[in-house]
DNA sequence: GTTGAAACCGTACGGGC
DNA sequence: GCCCGTACGGTTTCAAC
């Protein structure tokens, strides 16, 4: 954890739900008497929290983690656009929507616009999608080639 | 899709695997039964196939997706990272891998070593993070602030 | 890969706090 | 409102084929 700072603005209120949440999170396949050991709840009572928490948003949905390598994927990169022209209107996000290399995208704050997360077979792969990219949403680009990858989807709640 | 390039070098040949990730990475929390219904396959092939994937460590585990705002972490950013001795040895994930508002790091190729993305709950609480990555690895930072998500975590294999 | 049987689990419902 | 216990149908599991 980081150095203190007055108290964030969570919107679970429960403790119980937090630590439901880590579980959850970490482990979604476990059953619900796997949960309920870990919270000290009934098995009926874990169940309507997971359904809450399911239709309030805050569990969002549940994916599988994909070796990238395995699926032939093993270059990534972080890939900056920018309008090349600041005139027309912008919607790159929707004009890119169809590249299925295209792991994420988030407007930013800086020179450029957007921030993607690509993952791609080769460089060769990763040449042809940029190009790609400046076409379909007449931007310019600027790649930056991820090297080695230490750790990512670290779940968002730290465990006490 | 991007335009055709060769053959992306996939370490899954079998057509059903690759039909099966793509249920499984989808619906991790779906029966045997669905998948068993979606691939064509009886319920015990498709467990023997998943504990196969799992087991080779193409499916590298499961997460359930926890909403960033409903957590109090609405306010992402990438932080770049440099060493500010390059003599030193570097050790930087290591030495970061406590601060868990830190969700990826990765090694990059460019002016920066390392791209790190976070999520905190106020500007005021990223700029503690900031300080304490500066003292922490003993590394200048360039902090590029999220300023809206469209998609992130796409699944790594397109439908048919 | 398939079938089948036993153990396990998710779910709904009734009741209590 | 939230929680617990129970009973039923579906699911996972594993052995035998």
């Amino acid at each position: 954890m980081s150095s203190d700072v007055p108290p964030a603005p969570a919107r679970i209120d429960d403790e119980t739900d937090a630590r439901l949440l880590r579980a959850v999170a970490l482990d979604p396949r476990g059953t619900l008497a796997d949960l309920s050991a870990a919270v000290g709840l009934s098995v009926s009572a874990v169940q309507a929290r997971v359904r809450k928490l399911e239709a309030r948003g805050v569990i969002a949905g549940y994916r599988a983690i994909v070796d990238p390598e395995s699926v032939g994927k093993p270059l990534a990169a972080f890939i900056e656009i920018t309008p090349l022209d600041p005139a027309q209107p912008d919607t790159a996000p929707e004009l890119l929507q169809h590249l299925d290399e295209i792991e994420a995208c988030h407007s930013i704050a800086g020179a450029a616009s957007y921030m993607l997360f690509v993952r791609v077979a080769t460089p060769r792969h990763l040449e042809t999608l940029v190009r790609d990219i400046r076409l379909a949403a007449s931007v310019s680009t600027r790649t930056t080639v991820v090297l080695q990858t230490f750790y990512e989807g670290r779940p968002l709640l730290a465990g006490p």
